[in-house]
DNA sequence: CGGCATCCGGGAAGATACTG
DNA sequence: CAGTATCTTCCCGGATGCCG
């Protein structure tokens, strides 16, 4: 075979994507963003805009080439856009859309159906946006009326809040100063923490976990997130 | 390669699930139902059990042994069980688990999401469960205060009745009779009169719909469901 | 190093034919 | 009707390399 010079092959044409012929909403949802990955990368962009590198960082295993096809097709589906950082960062990031931030009932839908899965092993890793993500997801209102409390999270280079306030809660990205506690530590010890029950001080004495600011606070914060029974248990 | 004898391949390896290595729930959902088709018959097991040919049919274009394959895993993760009715009927049909029926909210949240998209074409084919679960993902629980009725759908050769009273819907199979509206058509005409706008006297004057009952009733139901506006429209 | 293209092997999905 | 067997297609994932 020939070797094809580059505007011979310009017109690549595109893969035609097997679609479900289905009016279904959620069947269309699927047609959209049912490929492998697609649904994490959008998930690893909901709490702001992100690197390439970050996000093959956090989707442990994807690989190169697949993450580069998955924003490029999220991208032509209007859910993804490429951004510049400006100067003096000048660098790309892709960051949802609109549209696309609007999906993370889906996420929220899909999280609490499978907390409830026997075979859910909570001890894999998983990423900052992910943990905070659940935060969002297992929050027990009821249980935190009355509450007005910031909280913070130094999780590997990146900071992010959470404001309780009036039974709501708000998880953002942002420097944590100021807030009434802070938590420093990788996201799967926080996850041991509010979801895995491991008590804070044995957490602290290893060196996994490190708080800042009103303890008493820090674990009222901690029992805010109750999981769900498995099923048959 | 020499052949293999039955009782040789009797203790199939069960291919290796290719795993997203992540404790985020919906990482982990996706590892359970982010199979092709898999959540597309979970869909169609939602309004009750279902036989195999009458699933093939609603799932446009799944050919048999995928079919197989995908109920095998769902029951094997302990979403969908094998029953057989009662005699004289003594056929098998499949039967979505407790945990299973759970999985409403997955395609709600897909469903509104994905309603948004500019690409949705809402005149594929659509089954007859997918419209009936369109209509608890798109009630607009407001516009029916104070509205105590009940709507009888017959789609094909199934009943189905949703009943609305205090803003809330229910949806279920069951026979029509005694419904104080009945229609009568394909899930098609039925999408078209309550998501296309189409005026209910053009549909049934071509014969599409049948309509029997409290007309004014009938078209008050129809502007119930209210769709969400496309993106960048 | 970030981003993207290319080649290749394995395996899932799809179509078709066949069986009880 | 309810699947099973087989063959083909093509997506996924890994490795490699190019380019800025």
């Amino acid at each position: 075979m020939l070797g094809k010079t580059p505007h011979e092959i310009a017109a690549q044409p595109r893969r035609q994507p097997r679609r479900y012929e289905d009016a279904c909403g959620a069947a269309h949802a699927l047609d959209l963003v049912g490929d492998r990955w697609a649904l994490l990368v959008m998930r690893e962009l909901l709490l702001g805009p992100r690197r390439f590198g970050d996000l093959r960082a956090s989707l442990c295993g994807i690989s190169a080439n697949i993450l580069t096809q998955r924003l490029e097709e999220l991208e032509a589906i209007g859910v993804v856009e490429r951004r510049v950082l400006p100067p003096p960062a000048k660098v790309q990031v892709y960051a949802l859309t609109p549209w696309g931030m609007e999906s993370e009932p889906i996420f929220q839908a899909l999280g609490r159906w499978a907390a409830r899965s026997p075979q859910h092993d909570p001890r894999l890793p998983i990423s900052a946006v992910s943990f905070l993500l659940s935060l969002r997801t297992m929050f027990d209102a009821p249980r935190a009326e009355g509450l007005r409390a910031r909280f913070g999270f130094r999780l590997g280079e990146e900071e992010f809040v959470a404001r309780l306030d009036g039974g709501e809660i708000l998880v953002e990205a942002g420097p944590v100063a100021g807030a009434d506690v802070i938590f420093a530590g990788s996201p799967a010890v926080m996850a041991a923490a509010v979801y895995g029950g491991v008590p804070l001080p044995a957490l602290e004495a290893e060196g996994a976990l490190r708080v800042e600011g009103d303890r008493a606070l820090a674990e009222r914060f901690l029992g805010l997130f109750p999981l769900p029974p498995k099923v048959g248990g």
